[in-house]
DNA sequence: CCAATAGTGTCTGTGAGACAGTATAAG
DNA sequence: CTTATACTGTCTCACAGACACTATTGG
């Protein structure tokens, strides 16, 4: 038994001579990875719109990393859980509104990740449907398509292509660890729910799990496999050049 | 173009008049679950010894929860990872020498989780195979077999039981997240290896698998699906009084 | 009719569940 | 011979891949 001799003969007594500012602080974040799903309208009117896969970053506007593209984020209160300051974030940077999809994703912690003093960033991944966003886009927080290849991010706007160095701090690595987070959840979840408008068809559908998978499904495969995860609608998609295709939502 | 007044003209200069100390700041703790497989030995010659699943706990000398089991942890240097932190713990807690397995869990934070100050906790979990481990146990740390039913908890090593309420702060919650992770990650990854001897046998090895899924599995199919990852050597298990098995071990 | 997508039917291979049956040690 | 576990064979069912086929629209 060991017997190490004890300061304090009760708890409170120890609580009111505990000094906090004894050891050295680091500072804790929260940055919030922001997913949609965005539409890319087709050249050929016989075509069907292609899906893309698109994630919410801002331009930072000082130093450090000043003008380089970030994720959202902010320091978190010394009285609010690292889920609410993202919920905060997600109010104030993106304007969300209605129900979203929000989850603590990893902890990142590199010693030098940030150059002003040590900073813990608990990264969160957040799914929206971009018609909950009442928000249009200024020139400082834009969407970017999102391609991943051999390892490498490939982000496009409409007027900007960036790559993992056009990212501030180690966000080019907070992207890729969300990507693959929604990846496997997409399999045994029904997170893709979260970023489809309500009603869509199984082809839309089929569409953002191949964006995302980023690899082809087969479609009687896919139908058969998200039967029960959802139910048809009366409602008709038409005024596209083929056979109109039924309209469903999530069951 | 926003064009908001920049108060710095270099990265530099910047840096050099920031401040760390203007906000508030969190401690920032790991916390490291150990799990491992133990072995009881049957009563009977005849029956095979049977495997529980366990975790290491650390009884508190100090305040706050005092006297109460706890996680092994500590806070993290400013000059160290978290990962770094939870290696050091392993080491100066569990002694623990060979190759382990350990991943970053979950950061928890709620707000009073510790009455000290605001304290977030990156816990991660660790695997090991006891026969790495130079340690012989004590009083104060001890291997508990974990038993999860209906959500609740039931510790027992070999004069005590836990329940939830007998864990330091918010540890059950971290002892349940890891249980759910490793069950997970059971299915899909190579990780009970980590936790297995050099060499074993199908049904200890299907044993394992039984009781962290906490389900019984059969043997035949058993058998096929994990034929992939292993390879038989030329030993045998004898000794019990029944057919022998061939020892295998993780190809 | 053409182009393009929507949607169905069905064959095949893989792999898990189920269960019966054989093999082999110690006492 | 008994007990207990090791290990195999095989039937069935669920389900994904593959592919052919039909359906339906706008122009």
């Amino acid at each position: 038994m060991t017997n190490k001799p004890k300061r304090y003969s009760s708890e409170s007594e120890f609580l009111a001579d505990y000094d906090v500012t004894k050891f050295d602080r680091p500072s804790v974040a929260v940055n919030v990875l922001v997913f949609s799903v965005s539409n890319n309208v087709a050249e050929n009117w016989r075509r069907t719109d292609k899906k893309s896969f698109s994630v919410l970053l801002v331009r930072r506007d000082d130093y450090p990393d000043i003008d380089k593209w970030s994720i959202p984020g902010g320091f978190i209160g010394m009285q609010e859980t690292a889920l609410d300051a993202a919920h905060r974030l997600l109010r104030s940077k993106a304007g969300v509104v209605g129900g979203i999809y929000l989850e603590q994703l990893y902890t990142f912690d590199d010693i030098d990740r940030d150059p002003r003093t040590r900073v813990f960033s608990i990264a969160h991944m957040a799914l929206i449907n971009k018609a909950n966003l009442h928000y249009s886009g200024s020139h400082d927080v834009q969407w970017f398509d999102i391609e991943l290849a051999d390892g490498k991010l490939l982000l496009t706007s409409d007027d900007l292509i960036l790559t993992d160095k056009d990212l501030a701090f180690d966000h080019a690595k907070i992207i890729k660890t969300g990507i693959e987070r929604l990846r496997n959840k997409i399999e045994y979840t029904d997170i893709v729910f979260d970023m489809m408008p309500r009603e869509f068809t199984l082809g839309e559908l089929q569409q953002v799990y191949e964006i995302i998978l980023g690899r082809k499904l087969i479609p009687a495969a896919f139908r058969r496999t998200i039967a029960n995860k959802v139910v048809a609608t009366e409602k008709m998609r038409t005024g596209s050049g083929h056979r109109p295709s039924v309209l469903f939502k999530k069951k």
